[in-house]
RNA sequence: GGUGGAGUGGCCGAGAGGCGAGGCAACGGCCUGCAAAGCCGUCUACACGGGUUCAAAUCCCGUCUCCACCUCCA
C-alpha cells in the first residue's frame, strides 16, 4: 500500500513518506524554453503525469510544479540571430510544449511558474546567501562559492576534486573554476534586471530554487527531472537551497531519455524527432501508450517499428473496450484497480509490470466475449477501464473521443459507411461474395477496417 | 581519469536467487463464405569466463561491448 520510489539521492528504491500526511508535492524541471518540444521532453512530463495520477488514485491531494526557464544562453542568443525580442521566441517555445503535453493528455500542472516572473525571489535568495558566505559578487556576476558548502555533490556521487575546470564565458572574478553562476552581469544588447549589484539576468539553477521555495515551501516532496539534469542542474539547485536554509527535496526521482540510434536525443545533437511533427504520423494516444509505457528509468529507444508495435497492442486494448460495448452497452470503470496492478505502481511506477496485468485482463474480457459470458466481460472491462485511465489511455476518456473522433464528421462518415455495408450485406445474402469481396477491398482502400461479427459488420479506421 | 547506467528469445520490453511478465511477429488449431478480430496452442531467452549455492538471468570475481554525466541538455 506504500508507495515506493527510487531516490537518485539514496541510489535506492525507497518508502515514500510525504512531508505532510495525505499530501505530496511534487517539483519537475520543466522545459527551458530555447526551442520546439522533442518526444523525449515529453518522455519526462509524460512520466511524472503517470506518477502524478497514481499519486492521486493513492487519495494523495497533489501539489505539482513544473517550471518554465524562459530566459538563458541560447535563447538570447537565438534572438540575436532571429532579430526577433528574447521573450517572443520563450513564449512561441513555450506555447509548443504545452501543445505537446496536451495533445499526449498530460494532465496539467497545479502551476507552471516562470523564471523571469521570479526576479525579486531570486534576489532574496541571493542576498540571504551572500550574507551566510555561501555567495559572492564579482564583477557584476554573483557565483555560488561551491567550497562553502560541504554537501556539495552528493547527489551525484562526486568529488569536487574530479571536476573537471570549466570556463564560462564572460564568467570572470571567480574563487575557484567551479563556482556557478547564479547571476550573470548584463552585456551590451542583452536583457537586464536591477540588482543590488548592478543590473544583469539570472543563470541557469537559481530559478528552479527560488521558485520551488516559493510555491512549495522550505521542504517539499518530490523532486524530478531528466537524468541528465543530476548535475549540474540539480547539484546546483540542492547547493543554493541547502545552503539557503531550506531542505529543500525530500526524493529525487529522475526519467531516463529518447534515445535515437543509441545516442539521446537533444536539441544540441540535431537528432530531435519533434512532437509537432510525432502528433501529424502517429495518433496522439498510441504516442502516449509508446512514450508512456517503458519504465522511466529505462531508455527508449526511438524506432518506427516500435511505434507500429504499440500501435498493434494498443489496438488490441481498444478492440476489447468497443466489443464489450457494443454488446453491454456503456461500462463505467471500477473504483479500484486490481490489487496486482495497483501493487506494480507502487513499486517505482512499474507500468510495465501494470502493463502486463492489464493485456492479460484483457485476455481474460475476451475469452469472457468468446464464451458469450457478457456479466464477466463487463466487469473485465470496468477494470480495464480504470487501469487505463491511471495511465491516461482510456480511449473513452473525453479527452480522447472529443480530439480523436468526437468531431462531426465521425456521425456523416458513419452513416455513408453504414450504406456501403448494407450493400456488402445484401450482396452476402445472396452469397455473391465476389461483389462482397470487392466493396470490402475499396473500404480498405479508402483507410477502413472492416470486421464482420454476428451482429452485422463493423467499420474502424486504419492507419 | 571520476561518477552512474545498460547488454534478456525473431523483435520490443519487464523481472532481480526456485514459481515460464506482457506485447509484436511467425507457425498450427478453433471460429469465419473468405477475411479481420478473438480464443487455444507452439517457439522459452538472459553478453562472455570463472565462482558461491540444493538451486543463478538474478549474488560474487574477472572480461568484453555500448550509453550517459563531469558546468548547453528532459
Amino acid at each position: 500500500m506504500t508507495i515506493r520510489l527510487y531516490d537518485t539521492n539514496a541510489r535506492q528504491v525507497r518508502d515514500f513518506t510525504p512531508l505532510r500526511p495525505g499530501c505530496v508535492s511534487i517539483y519537475l524541471c520543466g522545459a527551458t524554453v530555447q526551442a520546439a518540444p522533442h518526444i523525449g521532453h515529453i518522455r519526462s512530463g509524460l512520466n511524472f503525469d503517470i506518477m502524478q495520477r497514481w499519486f492521486r488514485y493513492r487519495g494523495y491531494d497533489v501539489t505539482f510544479v513544473r517550471n518554465v526557464t524562459d530566459i538563458d544562453d541560447k535563447i538570447i542568443a537565438k534572438s540575436a540571430v532571429q532579430g526577433r525580442p528574447w521573450w517572443a521566441i520563450g513564449y512561441e517555445n513555450e506555447r509548443a510544449f504545452n501543445a505537446g503535453y496536451d495533445a499526449l493528455g498530460c494532465q496539467p500542472p497545479t502551476y507552471e511558474p516562470r523564471a523571469t516572473g521570479h526576479i525579486p525571489e531570486m534576489i532574496e535568495m541571493m542576498q540571504g546567501l551572500i550574507e551566510r558566505g555561501h555567495a559572492y559578487v564579482a564583477d557584476g556576476n554573483v557565483y555560488f562559492d561551491v567550497r562553502s558548502y560541504a554537501d556539495y555533490l552528493e547527489l551525484s556521487n562526486q568529488e569536487l576534486e574530479n571536476l573537471r575546470q570549466p570556463e564560462g564565458e564572460g564568467e570572470t572574478g571567480k574563487r575557484d573554476q567551479r563556482d556557478f553562476a547564479m547571476w550573470k552581469a548584463v552585456k551590451p544588447g542583452e536583457p537586464s534586471w536591477d540588482t543590488p549589484w548592478g543590473r544583469g539576468r539570472p543563470g541557469w539553477h537559481l530559478e528552479c530554487s527560488a521558485m520551488a521555495h516559493k510555491y512549495l515551501g522550505e521542504a517539499f516532496d518530490i523532486h524530478g527531472g531528466g537524468i541528465d539534469l543530476i548535475f549540474p542542474h540539480h547539484e546546483n539547485e540542492i547547493a543554493q537551497a541547502k545552503a539557503f536554509g531550506d531542505a529543500f527535496a525530500q526524493y529525487w526521482v529522475h526519467n531516463a531519455w529518447v534515445t535515437m540510434s543509441g545516442e539521446k536525443m537533444s536539441k544540441s545533437l540535431d537528432n530531435s524527432v519533434l512532437v509537432s511533427d510525432m502528433v501529424q504520423r502517429w495518433r496522439p494516444i498510441v504516442l502516449r501508450y509508446y512514450l508512456g509505457t517503458p519504465h522511466y528509468r529505462s531508455m527508449i529507444e526511438y524506432s518506427e517499428e516500435a511505434l507500429r508495435e504499440a500501435e498493434a497492442a494498443f489496438a488490441r486494448i481498444e478492440g476489447f473496450v468497443q466489443r464489450v460495448i457494443e454488446k453491454a452497452g456503456p461500462v463505467e470503470p471500477a473504483a479500484e484497480v486490481p490489487p496486482a496492478f495497483a501493487e506494480a505502481m507502487d513499486d517505482d511506477l512499474g507500468v510495465p509490470q501494470a502493463l502486463a496485468i492489464l493485456h492479460t485482463t484483457v485476455r481474460q474480457g475476451n475469452s469472457a466475449l468468446t464464451a458469450d459470458d457478457k456479466e464477466s466481460a463487463v466487469a473485465r472491462l470496468a477494470e480495464v477501464r480504470a487501469m487505463l485511465g491511471v495511465l491516461g489511455l482510456d480511449p473513452l476518456d473525453p479527452h480522447w473521443t472529443g480530439a480523436d473522433r468526437g468531431d462531426d464528421l465521425h456521425g456523416v462518415v458513419d452513416s455513408l459507411v453504414r450504406l456501403v455495408l448494407e450493400q456488402r450485406q445484401s450482396a452476402r445474402s445472396r452469397k455473391d461474395y465476389a461483389t462482397a469481396d470487392a466493396i470490402r477491398d475499396q473500404l480498405v482502400q479508402a483507410g477502413l477496417e472492416i470486421e464482420d461479427t454476428p451482429t452485422g459488420s463493423r467499420w474502424t479506421l486504419h492507419s
